[in-house]
This record gives C-alpha cells, sequence and structure tokens, in this order.
RNA sequence: GUGACUGUAGCUCAGCUGGUUAGAGCGUCGGUCUGUGGAACCGAAGGCCGCGGGUUCGAUUCCCGUCAGUCACCCCA
C-alpha cells in the first residue's frame, strides 16, 4: 500500500475495544500506585543524547544501535527516550527532589527502541515502571519486587515466574568479572562467536546465551553467588528471606545479568511462557550508582520496569472474559419519537455513568434491537408510535427479556429505576 | 543486524503442477419482519491477489527486488 500511509514499522494503533482493556490495566496500575505511596512522574519523550549515553552505558545495545537520535534545527543531538530510569533520575536531580529523603516514584509511558520487530518487540512500545530511591537496604528490593508480583496476580497469571539473582557491587565484580575471564578463555576457539565478542565487551552476558556449544563451558563456570563479598552476600540472603516470609515464589536464576550497565546487586525479571522468546514481562534490580553518575548525590535505587504490550499479551491468551452487559440502547421508532427522545437521551448521558447508546436511524424494531445487542447493552429504551400515544417509554431487559412500562415525562423515574437495578 | 516462513474481500482463510468473468465462512447492508432481539432463510455490496520489476502467448501462481507481519538468533520490557 504505497499510496496509502501506513503506520511506521513496529508501532501499532490501540483501537477500540482493545484500547478499553490499555484503560482497564492502567487503571489498576494508578490504584497499586497509589496504596505503595508512589507518585506519577511524566518526563518529555525526548532528551539530550549525552543522558541516556552516560546513564545507559555506552558500550550497551541500546546505546550502540538502538536508539533514535536525531539533531534538531538548532543542532542539539536529541534521542527519543529508549528507557525510563536515566530520564526519571535526571528530572529528580533537576528538581532537586533528592535532596528530600527517600522518594518514590512511578510512570506509564512509551519508549523507542530501533529493533527488528517480532511479537512483544516493537519500535514503540509502553512500559510501566517503579523507582525507589534512598535505601540501600534490601527492605526497598522486595518494596519494588512485590509491586510487580501484586499487579501479575491480580490477573490470575498462573505460569508467571520470578527470577532473582545478584550481581555485586563495586568490589566484588571485578573479582567475578575476571573469574569469568579466566574461566572460559582458554575454550576461546570453541565458543560460538557471539560468545566470543560477548567475552571481550561483557562478560556477564555469556552466560545468557543460548548456543548450546556454550553450553558445557556456562554449566561449569563459577557463580555469581559463590564470588559475592559479604556485604552482597547479607543483602542477597536478607531479600531471599524477605520473599520467603512475604510468600513471593521465586528461584535464583544465576543467568539473570540484566543488559543495562547501572544495575548492581539485586537483579530480578518476571517472566512468563506464554510470551515465547520474548519471555521477560518485567525486569529490573538495583541501581546504587547511577545517580552519581548522573552527576548527582550518592543515593541508592531500586526499580523496575514492565511492559504493557507484552502484559497486556498474556491477559489476552489467559482467555477472553465475556464481557458484561452495561448500560442502555435508547431506540426511536418513528420522526415524533426520534423527536421526543433526543432530550431524554441527553440527560440520560449527564446522569447515569453506564453508556447510553443511541442510532439515530429510521430503522425497524428488530435491527435496532440487533445493534443494541451488537453493544451489549443492558436495557433497551423504547419509544414507538403506541408509547408515544400512551405517554409511555418501555424499558426492555435484554438478559431478562422482561418489559417494564414508565411514564415518559419523568426522567428522573426512569434513572432511579436503572440505578435501583444496579447497571 | 543475521537466518527462515508468510502477505488473496473489513476479519479468518481456500485457490491442484501458470490458463477465460477470483472463492468460502464470519462481518456489513437490504428483504422475509411495526414490535421480544443474539437466529434462520433469500439477496446485495465489497478485490490493482501487499507494491515494483522480470520470465511467458498468458502470472494470484514461477524468479528478483521492496515494504509489512510472524518465528528463531541478537537484545530486551
Amino acid at each position: 500500500m504505497p499510496e496509502n500511509p501506513a503506520a511506521p514499522r513496529g508501532t501499532q494503533d490501540i483501537l477500540p475495544p482493545e484500547s478499553e482493556d490499555w484503560n482497564e490495566l492502567e487503571g489498576r496500575i494508578h490504584a497499586l500506585a497509589r496504596r505503595f505511596g508512589y507518585g506519577e512522574i511524566r518526563t518529555p519523550a525526548f532528551e539530550s543524547t549525552e543522558l541516556f549515553v552516560r546513564g545507559v552505558g555506552e558500550t550497551t545495545d541500546i546505546v550502540e544501535k538502538e536508539m533514535y537520535t536525531f539533531k534538531d534545527k538548532g543542532g542539539r543531538s536529541l534521542t527519543l527516550r529508549p528507557e525510563w530510569t536515566a530520564a526519571v533520575v535526571r528530572a529528580a536531580l533537576e528538581h532537586h527532589l533528592l535532596t528530600q529523603g527517600p522518594l518514590r516514584l512511578y510512570y506509564i509511558g512509551p519508549i523507542f527502541r530501533y529493533e527488528r520487530p517480532q511479537r512483544g518487540r516493537y519500535r514503540q512500545s509502553h512500559q510501566f515502571g517503579v523507582e525507589c530511591f534512598g535505601y540501600a537496604g534490601p527492605e526497598a528490593d522486595l518494596e519494588v519486587i512485590s509491586m510487580a508480583w501484586e499487579l501479575v496476580r491480580g490477573y490470575e497469571v498462573s505460569d508467571a515466574a520470578l527470577n532473582i539473582n545478584s550481581i555485586g557491587d563495586e568490589t566484588c565484580r571485578p573479582r567475578y568479572r575476571d573469574a569469568l575471564l579466566a574461566h572460559f578463555r582458554p575454550y576461546l576457539s570453541t565458543l560460538s562467536e557471539d560468545s566470543r565478542r560477548r567475552l571481550e565487551r561483557n562478560p556477564l552476558r555469556l552466560l545468557d546465551s543460548k548456543d548450546p556449544a556454550d553450553r558445557p563451558y556456562i554449566e561449569s563456570a563459577p557463580t555469581f553467588e559463590s564470588m559475592l563479598c559479604d556485604a552482597c552476600k547479607e543483602h542477597f540472603e536478607t531479600l531471599k528471606s524477605y520473599l520467603e516470609l512475604a510468600k513471593i515464589p521465586y528461584v535464583v536464576n544465576p543467568r539473570i545479568v540484566r543488559g543495562l550497565d547501572y544495575y548492581g546487586r539485586t537483579v530480578f525479571e518476571i517472566t512468563s511462557s506464554l510470551l515465547g522468546a520474548q519471555s521477560a514481562l518485567c525486569g529490573g534490580g538495583r541501581y546504587d550508582g547511577l545517580v552519581r553518575e548522573l552527576g548527582g548525590p550518592d543515593v541508592p535505587a531500586v526499580g523496575f520496569a514492565l511492559g504493557m504490550e507484552r502484559f497486556l499479551m498474556i491477559l489476552r491468551a489467559l482467555g477472553d472474559r465475556a464481557q458484561p452487559r452495561r448500560g442502555l440502547q435508547a431506540i426511536a421508532l418513528g420522526t415524533q419519537a426520534r423527536v421526543a427522545l433526543a432530550p431524554l437521551i441527553a440527560e440520560l448521558r449527564r446522569k447515569l455513568d453506564v453508556p447510553t447508546y443511541a442510532d439515530y436511524e429510521e430503522r425497524k424494531l428488530l435491527a435496532h434491537l440487533k445493534i443494541a445487542d451488537r453493544n451489549r447493552a443492558r436495557y433497551a429504551l423504547i419509544l414507538g408510535s403506541q408509547e408515544l400515544a400512551a405517554g409511555e417509554l418501555l424499558l426492555r431487559d435484554l438478559e431478562t427479556r422482561s418489559d417494564r412500562r414508565l411514564p415518559f415525562d419523568s426522567a428522573r423515574v426512569l434513572i432511579d429505576t436503572l440505578v435501583e437495578a444496579g447497571i
């Protein structure tokens, strides 16, 4: 279709009725955040390129090949937000939010990454995430993991699995890196090409390789858990006991390493088999060094990001819930009736908080009832010549198929009737 | 970025080894039907067979390119 414009590759329009699912999910997210005492932050869709280069890490895939970077007319290099955390930290610093003690923020909105699209992976996608600043202890780790888990559990996603790991801090990570290098170097020639590259760039990533050729060497590699320094070890052990007390099931997965530079100590992922290869529904962890890296004070932080498209994909796979009937369909038969009904429709829309549907074409009653059915209306409000003559309205319950006659004059009675019926 | 598969009506798909006017189901519209609907029956509208090029007397079908989707890798939410 070169003649007609199409949405750019990897982007999508969200239309009714699916947009209703988005609204529902966002509603739950706002309620969840409120319960945990998090405030919403909204930041610009683009930032200076430098922010992400410094925040995300120069050698990460995101920065090296996935950013939508452009120059504006003033010659500034700008980048469409590829992730929220760096932007949130920037905003928190700019507005001095971190000078007033701990800070809890959450966000919902789009991110942009130039990737090859496939299901569950798009060039514009949406994330819900939280950032908890100011607490170095594992209580904060538990808090953010609980939030993610609550959301997932609230939807009864039965196959969701929480994977956790610790990737140490400045004292033990270099040690572990060296140990990994020493472990893999003898096998350099037999490793996959990707893994040879990874060994140089980011040896931790190698643990996540799916190439069967690498398997045996990965199996025999030292685990990070065995090489954590005392402080990191204690942090991790305490978090695990907290999770147990909170009855949040988890598995320690040494292959969880995260692709962004700023993570340290706790990292976690929530995965679902319903997502195929893009199995990560939610990913996060601790990033105690990031605020300082971006020019701020030494403030510890922990957070996560959850892929909204992926989450909705799971909910859809879990089965469509039959939509309940809601609201009413206003049906006028004949010009006179249509004229008489119009003001009543306006009034109902003002006073009821369920939908009032209306069709203004001249149709047979059956055709109107079909439309009411398609709209999943609970009631049909019918005004035809008979009712008009009698000064009445016919209120039909489309579920029980029962009729009631009401005086036409009194919208009040009608509204009371509907409210009373609990529509 | 790498490899593979797929693009036919609004949607889901059929179309045998190239051969006249391109098929179904669902949906839409109309009728049976001024009065209890989700149905049934009858009828209609709706297609540059993704787009461009090539091979051929002839291409929806074969080849190349391109755009888009899907799967895996890479990476990640």
